[in-house]
DNA sequence: GTCTATACAGAGATAGAC
DNA sequence: GTCTATCTCTGTATAGAC
């Protein structure tokens, strides 16, 4: 393993486990074994150490992920996947490294362009799997892929950081949402006449 | 206003603008236009002032709630309140606020209890309506009222931070939360039948 | 209560020996 | 590529004059 590698590593289990706050040239550098120095020779700046490491984890993560979406195929198993995939990704450190980013993000334009390259490989993933799944549901038409795939990915952040201050409290909103996506997949159950009620009603309230 | 007011807001409008990394001593007794040792004096650290202005912007927040939730007769009205809520707390930066509190709750235990006051707070206003309206919905029984209300907060959060990073993908994001509610709502118009249905689905899947 | 001044720690970053 | 040493800046926090 190169020091470069090393130091990839550190800085992401450290902004995952000490948040943003708690990272610094000589705190990664430390994690890894190295000298604090070599972060700016390898990657010019904390920031950019930081860039890199968050571009791997998202890269390798989803690359973890893609056969299991391919395969998935109903809204029930989407679910099932999506539970799994949470549960794992906030054990590997991964959500809380996304949530640290995210929150940086808004003085860093460097942490930024990190978060939307995260953001945008996770939400294009799962918009391609609804856009596959959502066809000849109940939602079709009244929900798009994407909006849905970027709030799912919004929501999962929002919750890590909560889970930061109220364990309990986190995992019992997760799940609600749990319930709601399966009464969502429940209602796919009901055959078309329930379908076109819920479209009528719906066309009202939001035009 | 005393100083100790000044202190305060300027905490409050400093996190909410320029996040965690943009607060200390210095930046808040500026843009208060008071000496930066007075920040020690009032407040005894930094962590102490921004926990008391969290505290602040979420007790005048909730309170100026109160009637519009009180007033809430049906989930679609709720979704219209919520719309709002969001919208003008987005507004007055105390969603980037909380966001910001929750991400460095990882680190200091007093931004911590800040945080978990602050989302106590709304939770259980969220909850009560909730509490109040779920009884005669269709997902009555499945979906626990403040399980919810901490989805709906959470999700409020890690939303704000994505729009920090894609202002256009968290509005989409929105957008499909509305849709999806409308659906919802939309169900509790269709009698009976239908929730009958789709509870023996729902219980088939989660127990 | 408010100010100036300052101690002190930790940060990012660079120079230069090896 | 890696290390030591160091510069500079910024941050928290305190002492003491007013």
């Amino acid at each position: 393993m190169t020091t470069r590698d090393r130091l990839l590593a550190a800085a992401a289990e450290a902004l995952a486990r000490d948040g943003l706050s708690g990272v610094s040239a000589r705190a990664i550098a430390c994690r890894a074994g190295v000298n604090q120095a070599l972060v700016f020779y390898h990657f010019g700046s904390v920031s950019d150490l930081l860039e890199a490491a968050v571009r791997r984890s998202v890269d390798l993560a989803v690359a973890s992920y893609r056969d299991r979406f391919a395969d998935v195929g109903s809204l029930g198993e989407l679910l099932a996947l999506g539970r799994d995939l949470h549960r794992m990704e906030r054990r590997r450190g991964n959500v809380a490294q996304m949530a640290q980013v995210m929150s940086g993000a808004q003085r860093d334009p460097i942490l930024a362009k990190a978060g939307r390259y995260a953001m945008q490989r996770w939400t294009s993933e799962i918009e391609a799997v609804l856009a596959r799944l959502l066809p000849g549901s109940v939602v079709e038409g009244l929900v798009d892929p994407r909006g849905r795939a970027r709030a799912v990915a919004g929501g999962f952040i929002g919750l890590e950081l909560y889970a930061g201050v109220d364990r309990a409290g986190a995992e019992s909103a997760l799940d609600t949402l749990d319930a709601m996506g399966a009464v969502l997949a429940a209602l796919d159950d009901l055959g078309p006449m329930a379908s076109r009620a819920v479209h009528g009603r719906v066309r009202r309230v939001i035009g």
